[in-house]
DNA sequence: GACCAGGCACATC
DNA sequence: GATGTGCATGGT
């Protein structure tokens, strides 16, 4: 608590009011199976989503877009297929050892691993080289449909520079910030991530540009955001 | 050519 | 426990 909040608590659900305002919905997850939105999260990390894309058709016209063939394929031929994404070593690794728990704890099936509770899921995906809590929480919200709240760097910087948290607030501790305050909504959580994500790119890079920020009226704001 | 992107693990201190 | 570093492509 002490590290989240520095001034006023934040007015969420005023927040979201002026986002959807602006953007309206963003249809998230872009994933055609719960699979490919597992993919698409680890493919994601620290990377732009357009890189991603091309990586997913890749896989797609590989026809490796299934939790079986994709464990089936060597994993230098997975690197090969998501080069597009960056980091195609270390994410082949990863897609590998989401698969290999899949396979040796799930029978490969997604449906045997969403069947667990939403605390017991989240420790299962943590557990895997790879995945952490942003992708986790993913995974939970976008494909399992769990309510669960997504902090990425973009709702870091945002809330930071609106100082409604410390830059280095503790991942959960952000997570529970909307969680406490807004209702448990798998709807409402998809939409708010997905535009704090867009609010981000448009005007809290880390050049931001305020002047025309829909924030701008309407919270305090530090560090000349 | 520099900067940035929908993170994470690991080494080092 | 905190901080630094490697991982890599592609758009602006």
């Amino acid at each position: 608590m002490a590290k989240t909040m520095k001034n006023n608590p934040a007015p969420l659900a005023n927040v979201y009011t002026e986002l959807w305002r602006t953007w309206g919905p963003q249809h998230w997850w872009p994933g055609r199976t719960r699979f490919e939105v597992i993919v698409g999260a680890i493919l994601t990390q620290n990377t732009a989503w357009s890189n991603v894309e091309k990586a997913i058709r890749c896989l797609r016209a590989a026809r490796a877009l299934t939790p079986r063939r994709l464990h089936a394929a060597p994993v230098d031929q997975v690197a090969e297929w998501i080069r597009p994404a960056g980091y195609f070593n270390v994410k082949a690794r990863r897609l590998r050892a989401f698969t290999t728990l899949l396979h040796t704890q799930f029978n490969g099936q997604l449906t045997r691993l969403f069947a667990l509770d939403t605390p017991s899921l989240r420790r299962v995906l943590l557990s895997v080289n790879g995945i952490g809590p942003e992708t986790a929480d993913s995974i939970l919200l976008y494909a399992a449909k769990r309510p669960v709240f997504v902090v990425d760097a973009y709702t870091r910087r945002i809330l930071a520079r609106h100082g409604w948290i410390a830059p280095d607030a503790d991942y959960d501790a952000i997570a529970q910030l909307f969680t406490s305050r807004l209702p448990a909504d798998v709807a409402l959580y998809n939409e708010y991530h997905a535009l704090l994500v867009q609010l981000g790119k448009t005007y809290c890079r880390p050049k931001p540009d305020c002047a025309h920020c829909p924030l701008r009226h309407h919270t305090p704001i530090n560090n000349g955001c």
